[in-house]
DNA sequence: GCCAACGTTGGC
DNA sequence: GCCAACGTTGGC
């Protein structure tokens, strides 16, 4: 089981639309590095949903339920993932946070901030999940 | 194969 | 609205 972070601006797609409608087919990817991130989903793999532009903050978790196949709205070699929703985040997780924590502040996300489509290590994911549980910031075990 | 020009993304 | 980062394109 692999985690990962795809991005949204909220105008074009947002959290809540996605849950309203169920599914998604996660289309329109056009960068090679992010493309291939597609490719290499599971089944079941989940999906950290950022809201980029606009609210700049992690709000929910979507799971892979296709894995991938072309882009139906384009003639090039593009590919596409269908996701679910798994699961709403209570507390979103800011940009703002994650730059400010020792161990978040190394995901790629930010190292490759242009990236649609990011791999996510399992520490990085449970510690988002973590701070998702409570308002604020949760102390870094590093710092303790 | 290099690199300048240009376009896009996304934070600020 | 600006700009940094980065990918793509095309001339040479």
């Amino acid at each position: 089981m692999r985690y990962w972070l795809i991005k949204s601006e909220p105008f074009k797609y947002s959290w809540d639309r996605f849950v309203k409608e169920g599914s998604a087919v996660w289309d329109g990817v056009r960068n090679y590095s992010a493309r291939n991130n597609l490719r290499a989903m599971k089944r079941g793999d989940l999906a950290l949903f950022y809201h980029s532009n606009e609210g700049k903050e992690i709000v929910g978790i979507a799971k892979v339920v296709r894995t991938a196949y072309a882009d139906p709205s384009s003639e090039e070699d593009w590919s596409v993932v269908d996701f679910q929703p798994h699961k709403a985040l209570a507390h979103p997780v800011t940009l703002a946070t994650i730059k400010a924590d020792a161990i978040l502040s190394k995901m790629e996300m930010i190292r490759q901030s242009r990236l649609s489509v990011v791999p996510v290590d399992k520490s990085e994911f449970d510690r988002i999940l973590r701070l998702s549980a409570s308002p604020g910031r949760v102390a870094d075990p590093r710092s303790s």
